[in-house]
DNA sequence: GTAATAAATGATATAATGTATCATCCTGAT
DNA sequence: ATCAGGATGATACATTATATCATTTATTAC
């Protein structure tokens, strides 16, 4: 069935809509176009490849100024992280389901692929970090961090043949 | 003794001649008024920020483009750190000393003075958040993270009083 | 010492990215 | 309908980064 993607594209959406509504703000048709563009991706967008994509697809250009508001806003509302390591964007993983957001999200970027996976920190990883920290008197005030390495699917290409 | 600092200054740079001489590399008058810089410097600098200082200081104009390639290089001799989530430069904390460096080397980013400090990671961070990748089935490449916090001073001066 | 060679830097142009500002349009409340 | 705010359009500009070729500097061979 081709449009599995497309309805969970579409359930997406929607929950973001949902999420705006209760924050009092309104996913307009250029943000739902910036937050679609970003969900449909596989990797993480700059902004400016976000804009090429929103005006290779619609009719009328949309300028680079509100790439960025728009951008700031979605990240305002959770609805997408913004990668500091590479200063590119990536939709929200738990848009459509009942994930609560924790202070602590990591991001696993794949060096093969460019995929991204979110995951939640564990306890002994944060432990651990703040530990370290502390031997040298820092007092963490954020933990999000951006791991490379490679994805299963690339390991399994990589190593398994041609 | 207000000379200390200019002889710190003045050994790590020795030491960094000779560390460049064993890869069969030059510290050149360029690189070194570069490296100089982001050795003066309390916090991180970016690219432009160091070329400000350099003229500042020296008497002919340095280009934009040979910061960059100075910087590319002090990278490539393990100098200077890049710290991607801010894309600024800091010098090495131990190019004076015989530290060696693992390939696991954190950065403790203050908020408050924008100091940054250099430490190793501990084993249990490592294990911990290569762990933690492993049960998405990542494995993780590198490990050189950046960890906003508050330092210590800025800890005391905060709460202190005024 | 001098010519040949390679490395490093200078200089210029341009690309890419990000921000400031003000005008216009849309939306919702009155 | 009018008005107020939020959102977007449009323009200009600031900042950051790269491409390219000319020039200089250092190193090696002779």
């Amino acid at each position: 069935m081709p449009n599995v993607k497309q309805s969970k594209l579409d359930a997406s959406l929607r929950a973001a809509e949902v999420s705006c509504a209760e924050n009092g703000a309104r996913l307009t048709q250029r943000r739902r176009q910036v937050l679609s563009a970003l969900m449909q991706s596989s990797s993480p967008l700059s902004a400016y490849e976000v804009l090429d994509l929103c005006n290779r697809s619609a009719a009328s250009a949309m300028p680079a100024m509100s790439v960025y508001r728009i951008l700031d806003f979605l990240e305002q509302q959770l609805l997408v992280h913004r990668l500091s390591s590479s200063n590119k964007y990536v939709s929200c993983a738990h848009i459509a389901c009942d994930h609560k957001h924790f202070q602590k999200t990591h991001f696993l970027l794949c060096e093969g692929c460019s995929s991204v996976e979110e995951v939640d920190a564990t306890e002994e990883a944060s432990e651990a970090l703040e530990q370290m920290a502390k031997t040298v008197g820092f007092k963490l005030t954020t933990q999000q961090f951006e791991l490379s390495g490679i994805c299963t699917t690339c390991q399994n290409s990589a190593g398994g043949g041609l």
